[in-house]
DNA sequence: GTGGTTTTGACAATCATTATCAATAAGCCT
DNA sequence: AGGCTTATTGATAATGATTGTCAAAACCAC
């Protein structure tokens, strides 16, 4: 059966306390600058569960890291990411749903899922990088 | 400058005698098979470099490798993958397209690219699965 | 051919993720 | 509350992909 531990509820607690997409790596250094002793295999362990449950969304970021969030929307949706400070928006497209199934059926795939991200740099980072602000904008950015 | 070297043009052609997307370490497999000595950095590199110039499509696999393919279609494009055996279908979607952009622009994000992939079992593999010939299913399967 | 510069490749180093497995602690029964 | 069974934890090792290093080899313009 299924336990609870204060450990699964604090990764929880954690994710739901980011407003972007966090790596396990970036997750478990917070849980630790936050006095938590939590280990680093449970924090992978906690992710992965939660993904499983549909509590979580992941992706995998540009360059092959696994990312994690835990969403408002409760169904399928898609993400805008900003790829420096990772602010995250919730994207509904019906009209990418019906598209990638489509796309499937009219060459005979069977069991079709679909990756469909949109990464960018947010309004607040556009400005900064227009102003040259090099400075505020590495402070932005996320870990 | 740019030198031509015969690596860089073995791992071009392995990539064209391939019909789906490939990792690096399995070109590299499929290099020393044929006989090459081509160093493992050096596929990486090449690999780096054809995708850089446009000349090699890249996506990261779900689980988080990167993996190549020299397409036929030089503008850009989308891809169906069957899961199993690779197949993989490129797909044009002007549709898909303007939806990146406008849903980027209505957020205010900037310089936003997108990863949008579909991927499922193509009609060979479904035909196998569904005779529960699990042995040509794993015959075709990729490296 | 020669020489300056780029590229290669064996190997080490890095980084994320998973596997181990003994110790711990949840939930259940009494 | 105390005890038992077993899922869970976490330190650490292991894995696997990718990148860095750097001396030796290969290109190519001259
Ligand atoms: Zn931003
Ligand atoms: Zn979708
Ligand atoms: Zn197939
Ligand atoms: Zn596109």
């Amino acid at each position: 059966m299924k336990r609870n531990t204060w450990q699964r509820e604090a990764v929880r607690e954690a994710l739901d306390d980011t407003e972007g997409f966090i790596s396990a790596q970036a997750l478990h250094s917070t849980l630790h600058a936050s006095g938590s002793p939590i280990g680093l295999a449970t924090v992978y362990r906690a992710l992965g569960d939660l993904a499983s449950n549909g509590e979580a969304d992941s992706l995998q970021s540009p360059d092959g890291e696994a990312l994690y969030r835990a969403c408002s929307t409760t169904g399928h949706h898609h993400h805008l990411i900003c790829r420096n400070c990772g602010l995250t928006v919730e994207i509904a497209a019906d009209e990418v749903e019906a598209w990638a199934k489509a796309v499937a059926a009219e060459h005979g795939f069977t069991g079709a899922a679909h990756v469909v991200d949109v990464f960018g740099l947010c309004a607040n980072c556009t400005l900064l990088q227009a102003a040259g602000d090099t400075a505020k904008l590495a402070a932005a950015q996320k870990p």
